[in-house]
DNA sequence: ATTAATGCAAAGGATTTGCAATACC
DNA sequence: GGTATTGCAAATCCTTTGCATTAAT
Protein backbone atom coordinates (compact mmCIF):
# COMPACT_ATOMS: atom_id res chain seq x y z
CA UNK A 1 0.00 0.00 0.00
CA UNK A 2 0.96 3.53 -0.69
CA UNK A 3 1.18 5.69 1.89
CA UNK A 4 -1.74 8.92 1.57
CA UNK A 5 0.41 11.22 -0.07
CA UNK A 6 3.14 11.69 -2.77
CA UNK A 7 6.49 12.90 -2.33
CA UNK A 8 6.26 16.75 -3.06
CA UNK A 9 7.77 17.31 -6.76
CA UNK A 10 9.69 20.83 -6.95
CA UNK A 11 8.83 22.98 -9.21
CA UNK A 12 11.19 22.16 -11.77
CA UNK A 13 10.30 18.58 -11.85
CA UNK A 14 6.46 19.80 -12.81
CA UNK A 15 7.90 22.30 -15.38
CA UNK A 16 10.28 19.43 -17.28
CA UNK A 17 7.29 17.36 -16.82
CA UNK A 18 5.19 19.03 -18.90
CA UNK A 19 7.77 19.07 -21.46
CA UNK A 20 9.16 22.19 -21.88
CA UNK A 21 12.09 23.61 -22.86
CA UNK A 22 14.16 23.76 -18.92
CA UNK A 23 17.01 26.75 -19.93
CA UNK A 24 18.97 27.54 -16.77
CA UNK A 25 17.55 31.02 -16.72
CA UNK A 26 14.16 29.25 -15.99
CA UNK A 27 15.63 26.82 -13.73
CA UNK A 28 16.90 29.78 -11.60
CA UNK A 29 13.61 31.52 -11.92
CA UNK A 30 11.56 28.41 -10.80
CA UNK A 31 13.82 27.90 -7.66
CA UNK A 32 13.79 30.95 -6.49
CA UNK A 33 9.70 30.99 -6.64
CA UNK A 34 9.77 28.25 -4.82
CA UNK A 35 11.68 28.85 -2.05
CA UNK A 36 10.08 32.01 -1.36
CA UNK A 37 8.83 32.52 1.61
CA UNK A 38 7.31 35.69 0.78
CA UNK A 39 5.01 36.92 -2.48
CA UNK A 40 7.81 38.26 -4.95
CA UNK A 41 7.16 40.93 -7.75
CA UNK A 42 8.73 40.70 -11.23
CA UNK A 43 11.51 43.50 -9.84
CA UNK A 44 12.36 41.41 -6.59
CA UNK A 45 12.77 38.32 -8.36
CA UNK A 46 14.84 39.37 -10.99
CA UNK A 47 17.16 40.99 -8.57
CA UNK A 48 17.32 37.29 -6.68
CA UNK A 49 17.69 35.91 -9.95
CA UNK A 50 20.58 38.39 -10.38
CA UNK A 51 22.04 37.12 -7.65
CA UNK A 52 22.95 33.88 -9.05
CA UNK A 53 23.10 34.51 -12.90
CA UNK A 54 24.24 37.83 -13.95
CA UNK A 55 23.40 37.96 -17.07
CA UNK A 56 19.57 37.19 -16.62
CA UNK A 57 17.42 39.85 -17.92
CA UNK A 58 14.07 41.66 -17.26
CA UNK A 59 12.51 40.48 -20.21
CA UNK A 60 13.30 36.71 -19.29
CA UNK A 61 12.01 37.18 -16.44
CA UNK A 62 8.95 38.41 -17.77
CA UNK A 63 8.44 36.27 -20.16
CA UNK A 64 9.03 33.04 -17.94
CA UNK A 65 6.49 34.41 -15.24
CA UNK A 66 4.03 34.61 -18.84
CA UNK A 67 4.33 31.28 -19.29
CA UNK A 68 4.18 29.80 -15.64
CA UNK A 69 0.80 31.52 -15.58
CA UNK A 70 -0.14 30.00 -18.58
CA UNK A 71 0.84 26.34 -17.81
CA UNK A 72 -0.67 26.33 -14.04
CA UNK A 73 2.21 26.41 -12.20
CA UNK A 74 2.24 30.40 -10.08
CA UNK A 75 -0.80 32.55 -9.68
CA UNK A 76 -0.93 35.80 -10.57
CA UNK A 77 -1.63 38.20 -7.14
CA UNK A 78 -2.79 41.71 -6.75
CA UNK A 79 -2.31 42.28 -3.46
CA UNK A 80 -5.57 45.13 -3.43
CA UNK A 81 -2.31 47.15 -4.99
CA UNK A 82 -1.22 47.65 -1.25
CA UNK A 83 1.88 48.51 -3.08
CA UNK A 84 1.74 50.37 -6.70
CA UNK A 85 0.20 48.69 -9.55
CA UNK A 86 2.46 45.46 -9.82
CA UNK A 87 2.05 42.16 -9.42
CA UNK A 88 2.60 39.30 -7.47
CA UNK A 89 3.38 35.74 -7.76
CA UNK A 90 3.42 32.62 -6.15
CA UNK A 91 4.11 28.58 -6.63
CA UNK A 92 0.62 26.98 -7.28
CA UNK A 93 -0.09 24.61 -4.19
CA UNK A 94 -2.67 21.87 -3.45
CA UNK A 95 -4.83 23.94 -2.19
CA UNK A 96 -6.34 27.36 -3.55
CA UNK A 97 -6.45 30.28 -1.26
CA UNK A 98 -7.64 33.75 -0.37
CA UNK A 99 -5.37 36.33 0.20
CA UNK A 100 -6.87 39.04 3.16
CA UNK A 101 -5.01 42.41 2.74
CA UNK A 102 -4.19 44.57 5.23
CA UNK A 103 -4.94 48.19 4.55
CA UNK A 104 -3.37 49.38 7.50
CA UNK A 105 -0.33 47.51 8.32
CA UNK A 106 0.50 45.43 5.00
CA UNK A 107 0.05 42.21 6.42
CA UNK A 108 -1.15 39.37 3.78
CA UNK A 109 -2.81 36.65 5.54
CA UNK A 110 -3.88 33.50 3.32
CA UNK A 111 -7.03 32.00 4.00
CA UNK A 112 -7.98 28.30 3.11
CA UNK A 113 -11.53 27.21 3.73
CA UNK A 114 -14.19 24.28 2.21
CA UNK A 115 -16.82 27.04 1.44
CA UNK A 116 -14.67 28.41 -1.02
CA UNK A 117 -14.17 24.86 -2.76
CA UNK A 118 -17.92 24.77 -2.40
CA UNK A 119 -18.62 28.48 -4.24
CA UNK A 120 -16.01 27.30 -6.98
CA UNK A 121 -17.99 23.92 -7.70
CA UNK A 122 -21.10 25.91 -7.55
CA UNK A 123 -19.86 28.43 -10.09
CA UNK A 124 -18.81 25.25 -12.34
CA UNK A 125 -21.90 24.14 -11.70
CA UNK A 126 -24.26 26.49 -12.31
CA UNK A 127 -23.03 27.90 -14.66
CA UNK A 128 -21.12 25.51 -17.05
CA UNK A 129 -18.10 27.14 -16.23
CA UNK A 130 -14.39 25.39 -16.74
CA UNK A 131 -12.71 26.81 -14.09
CA UNK A 132 -9.04 27.36 -14.68
CA UNK A 133 -7.40 30.49 -12.37
CA UNK A 134 -9.58 31.55 -9.51
CA UNK A 135 -8.45 35.10 -7.32
CA UNK A 136 -9.73 36.35 -4.10
CA UNK A 137 -8.23 38.77 -2.69
CA UNK A 138 -9.85 40.70 0.53
CA UNK A 139 -8.83 44.16 1.61
CA UNK A 140 -10.05 45.40 4.96
CA UNK A 141 -8.25 45.70 8.78
CA UNK A 142 -6.59 42.84 10.05
CA UNK A 143 -7.52 41.13 13.37
CA UNK A 144 -4.61 43.22 15.15
CA UNK A 145 -5.39 46.40 13.52
CA UNK A 146 -8.74 46.36 14.63
CA UNK A 147 -7.66 45.81 18.15
CA UNK A 148 -4.80 48.27 18.57
CA UNK A 149 -5.99 51.16 16.22
CA UNK A 150 -4.11 54.52 16.44
CA UNK B 1 -45.95 50.56 6.34
CA UNK B 2 -43.25 51.56 4.25
CA UNK B 3 -43.02 49.37 1.16
CA UNK B 4 -39.62 46.61 1.71
CA UNK B 5 -37.33 48.56 -1.07
CA UNK B 6 -36.15 52.64 -0.36
CA UNK B 7 -35.94 54.45 -4.06
CA UNK B 8 -32.62 53.50 -5.56
CA UNK B 9 -30.57 57.11 -4.88
CA UNK B 10 -28.25 57.70 -7.52
CA UNK B 11 -24.35 57.66 -7.59
CA UNK B 12 -24.90 61.50 -7.68
CA UNK B 13 -26.26 61.62 -4.42
CA UNK B 14 -24.78 59.13 -2.71
CA UNK B 15 -21.51 61.46 -3.17
CA UNK B 16 -22.92 64.42 -2.23
CA UNK B 17 -24.63 62.46 0.67
CA UNK B 18 -20.68 61.77 1.85
CA UNK B 19 -20.34 65.21 2.55
CA UNK B 20 -17.70 65.50 -0.87
CA UNK B 21 -17.27 68.16 -3.30
CA UNK B 22 -19.43 67.95 -6.38
CA UNK B 23 -17.40 69.37 -9.21
CA UNK B 24 -19.14 69.53 -12.72
CA UNK B 25 -16.36 66.94 -13.51
CA UNK B 26 -16.93 64.36 -10.73
CA UNK B 27 -21.09 64.67 -11.54
CA UNK B 28 -20.18 64.01 -15.36
CA UNK B 29 -18.19 60.68 -14.27
CA UNK B 30 -20.46 59.50 -12.06
CA UNK B 31 -23.25 60.05 -14.54
CA UNK B 32 -21.37 58.22 -16.89
CA UNK B 33 -20.11 55.84 -14.37
CA UNK B 34 -23.90 54.96 -13.15
CA UNK B 35 -25.21 54.48 -16.90
CA UNK B 36 -22.39 52.29 -18.17
CA UNK B 37 -23.58 49.07 -19.03
CA UNK B 38 -20.17 47.62 -19.53
CA UNK B 39 -17.51 48.09 -17.17
CA UNK B 40 -15.08 50.98 -18.25
CA UNK B 41 -11.68 51.74 -17.91
CA UNK B 42 -10.18 54.78 -17.79
CA UNK B 43 -9.29 55.50 -20.83
CA UNK B 44 -12.97 54.76 -21.72
CA UNK B 45 -14.39 56.45 -19.08
CA UNK B 46 -12.32 59.40 -20.18
CA UNK B 47 -13.14 59.26 -23.84
CA UNK B 48 -17.44 59.41 -22.72
CA UNK B 49 -16.50 62.41 -20.65
CA UNK B 50 -14.89 64.25 -23.16
CA UNK B 51 -18.22 63.55 -25.17
CA UNK B 52 -20.17 66.29 -22.58
CA UNK B 53 -17.30 67.81 -21.46
CA UNK B 54 -14.56 69.36 -23.73
CA UNK B 55 -11.92 70.27 -20.88
CA UNK B 56 -11.75 67.17 -18.96
CA UNK B 57 -8.54 66.06 -18.40
CA UNK B 58 -7.28 62.57 -17.75
CA UNK B 59 -5.98 63.32 -14.51
CA UNK B 60 -9.04 63.98 -13.30
CA UNK B 61 -10.38 60.99 -14.58
CA UNK B 62 -7.68 58.44 -12.34
CA UNK B 63 -8.23 61.48 -8.84
CA UNK B 64 -11.93 60.64 -9.29
CA UNK B 65 -11.60 57.38 -9.68
CA UNK B 66 -9.22 56.74 -6.31
CA UNK B 67 -11.75 58.86 -4.89
CA UNK B 68 -14.90 56.93 -5.72
CA UNK B 69 -12.50 54.08 -4.59
CA UNK B 70 -11.83 55.46 -1.27
CA UNK B 71 -15.53 56.00 -0.78
CA UNK B 72 -16.56 53.25 -1.60
CA UNK B 73 -18.51 54.35 -4.49
CA UNK B 74 -16.69 51.66 -6.88
CA UNK B 75 -14.78 48.69 -7.08
CA UNK B 76 -11.70 48.06 -9.02
CA UNK B 77 -11.65 45.03 -11.28
CA UNK B 78 -8.97 43.59 -13.19
CA UNK B 79 -11.24 41.22 -15.45
CA UNK B 80 -8.13 38.72 -15.42
CA UNK B 81 -6.12 41.38 -17.10
CA UNK B 82 -8.04 39.68 -20.61
CA UNK B 83 -6.85 43.34 -22.16
CA UNK B 84 -3.77 44.72 -20.72
CA UNK B 85 -2.87 45.89 -17.41
CA UNK B 86 -6.01 48.79 -17.09
CA UNK B 87 -8.51 48.38 -14.61
CA UNK B 88 -11.95 48.33 -14.94
CA UNK B 89 -14.94 49.91 -12.88
CA UNK B 90 -17.93 49.73 -11.82
CA UNK B 91 -20.60 51.05 -9.22
CA UNK B 92 -20.93 48.95 -6.47
CA UNK B 93 -24.86 47.49 -6.17
CA UNK B 94 -26.36 46.19 -2.90
CA UNK B 95 -24.71 43.24 -3.31
CA UNK B 96 -21.16 41.78 -4.32
CA UNK B 97 -20.90 39.54 -6.95
CA UNK B 98 -18.04 37.46 -8.56
CA UNK B 99 -16.73 38.40 -11.95
CA UNK B 100 -16.45 34.76 -14.50
CA UNK B 101 -13.54 35.97 -17.48
CA UNK B 102 -13.76 33.85 -20.47
CA UNK B 103 -9.99 33.32 -21.49
CA UNK B 104 -11.40 32.30 -25.30
CA UNK B 105 -13.97 34.84 -26.54
CA UNK B 106 -13.56 37.34 -23.32
CA UNK B 107 -17.10 37.35 -21.97
CA UNK B 108 -17.43 38.43 -18.52
CA UNK B 109 -20.30 37.18 -16.44
CA UNK B 110 -21.37 37.92 -13.04
CA UNK B 111 -22.02 35.84 -10.17
CA UNK B 112 -23.85 36.47 -6.56
CA UNK B 113 -24.12 33.41 -4.00
CA UNK B 114 -25.26 32.91 -0.94
CA UNK B 115 -22.17 30.86 -0.68
CA UNK B 116 -19.76 33.85 -1.68
CA UNK B 117 -21.77 35.52 1.44
CA UNK B 118 -21.27 33.30 3.67
CA UNK B 119 -17.62 32.88 2.66
CA UNK B 120 -17.59 36.29 3.77
CA UNK B 121 -18.64 36.14 7.19
CA UNK B 122 -16.72 33.95 7.72
CA UNK B 123 -13.64 35.17 6.65
CA UNK B 124 -14.56 38.36 8.85
CA UNK B 125 -15.44 35.50 11.97
CA UNK B 126 -12.46 32.87 12.01
CA UNK B 127 -9.63 36.10 11.25
CA UNK B 128 -11.06 38.74 13.12
CA UNK B 129 -10.87 40.97 9.56
CA UNK B 130 -12.71 43.78 9.33
CA UNK B 131 -13.56 43.17 5.39
CA UNK B 132 -13.68 46.53 3.97
CA UNK B 133 -12.86 45.37 -0.20
CA UNK B 134 -13.46 41.55 -1.98
CA UNK B 135 -12.49 41.28 -5.09
CA UNK B 136 -13.17 37.38 -6.41
CA UNK B 137 -12.23 36.59 -10.12
CA UNK B 138 -12.23 33.62 -11.77
CA UNK B 139 -10.40 32.52 -15.26
CA UNK B 140 -11.34 29.55 -17.74
CA UNK B 141 -13.97 28.85 -20.06
CA UNK B 142 -17.32 29.89 -20.52
CA UNK B 143 -20.38 27.57 -20.94
CA UNK B 144 -21.04 28.73 -24.82
CA UNK B 145 -17.03 28.06 -25.49
CA UNK B 146 -16.98 24.56 -23.64
CA UNK B 147 -19.86 23.47 -25.73
CA UNK B 148 -18.65 24.68 -28.89
CA UNK B 149 -14.85 24.94 -28.92
CA UNK B 150 -13.27 24.73 -32.13
C1' DA C 1 -12.70 83.92 1.42
C1' DT C 2 -10.95 79.63 1.94
C1' DT C 3 -9.72 75.43 0.55
C1' DA C 4 -10.06 71.74 -2.40
C1' DA C 5 -10.17 70.33 -7.25
C1' DT C 6 -8.66 71.01 -11.94
C1' DG C 7 -5.76 71.21 -16.28
C1' DC C 8 -1.52 70.92 -18.14
C1' DA C 9 2.65 68.87 -19.14
C1' DA C 10 6.00 66.10 -17.80
C1' DA C 11 7.61 62.08 -15.25
C1' DG C 12 7.18 57.54 -13.52
C1' DG C 13 6.56 52.56 -13.00
C1' DA C 14 5.53 48.22 -14.92
C1' DT C 15 5.51 45.46 -18.74
C1' DT C 16 6.17 44.30 -23.74
C1' DT C 17 8.40 44.15 -28.24
C1' DG C 18 11.64 43.27 -32.48
C1' DC C 19 15.55 41.33 -33.68
C1' DA C 20 20.06 39.29 -33.86
C1' DA C 21 22.75 36.00 -31.03
C1' DT C 22 22.62 31.79 -28.26
C1' DA C 23 21.55 27.37 -26.10
C1' DC C 24 18.47 23.46 -25.50
C1' DC C 25 16.79 18.99 -27.14
C1' DG D 1 20.73 21.09 -36.72
C1' DG D 2 16.66 23.08 -36.01
C1' DT D 3 13.87 25.70 -33.21
C1' DA D 4 12.72 27.94 -29.08
C1' DT D 5 14.69 31.13 -25.85
C1' DT D 6 17.56 34.83 -24.60
C1' DG D 7 19.62 39.64 -24.05
C1' DC D 8 19.47 44.07 -25.39
C1' DA D 9 17.46 48.39 -26.05
C1' DA D 10 13.76 50.80 -27.27
C1' DA D 11 8.94 51.31 -27.07
C1' DT D 12 4.41 51.15 -25.07
C1' DC D 13 0.83 51.20 -21.81
C1' DC D 14 -1.20 52.83 -17.73
C1' DT D 15 -1.01 55.84 -14.03
C1' DT D 16 0.84 59.61 -11.09
C1' DT D 17 2.85 64.14 -9.92
C1' DG D 18 3.99 69.32 -9.24
C1' DC D 19 2.34 73.47 -9.80
C1' DA D 20 -0.20 77.48 -11.18
C1' DT D 21 -5.23 78.40 -12.06
C1' DT D 22 -10.09 77.86 -11.16
C1' DA D 23 -14.31 76.78 -8.85
C1' DA D 24 -17.22 74.85 -4.92
C1' DT D 25 -19.02 75.66 -0.36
Amino acid sequence: MSPGHRPRRSLVEKFSAKGLRLTSQRRTLLEIIESSKEHLDAASLLKLALERDAGIDRATVYRTLDLLKKVRLVDELDLMHLNGEKHYYEARGDRDHIHLACFKCGKIEEFGSSLFERLKQEIARERGFNISVVRMEVGGRCNNCVQHPK
